[in-house]
DNA sequence: GCCAACGTTGGC
DNA sequence: GCCAACGTTGGC
């Protein structure tokens, strides 16, 4: 059994928020469109491992509740689906490009870890998601990262 | 709404 | 295989 390990996936409220997790229990992170994002779900992840809820692209961007991967990497089916606007006409149920997990809930922050404390905290220098031009919606985070983050909660 | 940053596409 | 054009992300 792989060791367990930490991850921050990105999701904009709007759309589906931590509350909407809450609510659904588990939900399939589906429309990844990025092969590295990918590439981490499909490689990386594990059953267990730790999820970061972030919310982007709303009023206050940041850390707003804790998931985990409830399921190894399968095929996104919103891929085959003419009708979704995840759709990808080049990708074949033999051969598909993208790949998901199940996503389950685990618990809302008391408050949401906003960007601009992640950002003015000395021990997350490196930490990808406040790297320039990072425009990755699901990312490794390091076991010191992630005590480092809750720590602000 | 703006725009910097970056990934992808497609012509050559 | 290069690289310009284009589309998307996401903070502000």
């Amino acid at each position: 059994m792989a060791a367990m390990r930490y991850w921050l996936m990105k999701s904009e409220p709007d759309v589906f928020s931590i509350d909407d997790l809450a609510r659904a229990k588990v939900e399939p992170w589906t429309g990844v469109r990025n092969y590295q994002a990918r590439n981490f779900m499909r490689d990386g992840m594990g059953v267990g491992d730790g999820v970061l809820f972030y919310h982007s692209s709303c009023e206050v961007p940041g850390v707003a509740g804790i998931a985990e991967v409830a399921s190894a990497a399968y095929p996104d089916p919103t891929q085959f689906d003419p009708k979704s606007e995840y759709y990808d006409e080049r990708s074949t149920r033999d051969d598909p490009r993208w790949m998901l997990v199940d996503v389950a809930f685990r618990r809302k922050l008391k408050r949401v870890v906003t960007l601009a404390e992640l950002k003015a905290q000395p021990g997350l220098d490196g930490f990808p998601l406040l790297q320039r031009g990072n425009r990755l919606s699901v990312l490794p985070v390091t076991k010191a990262q992630w005590q480092a983050i809750l720590a602000l909660e």
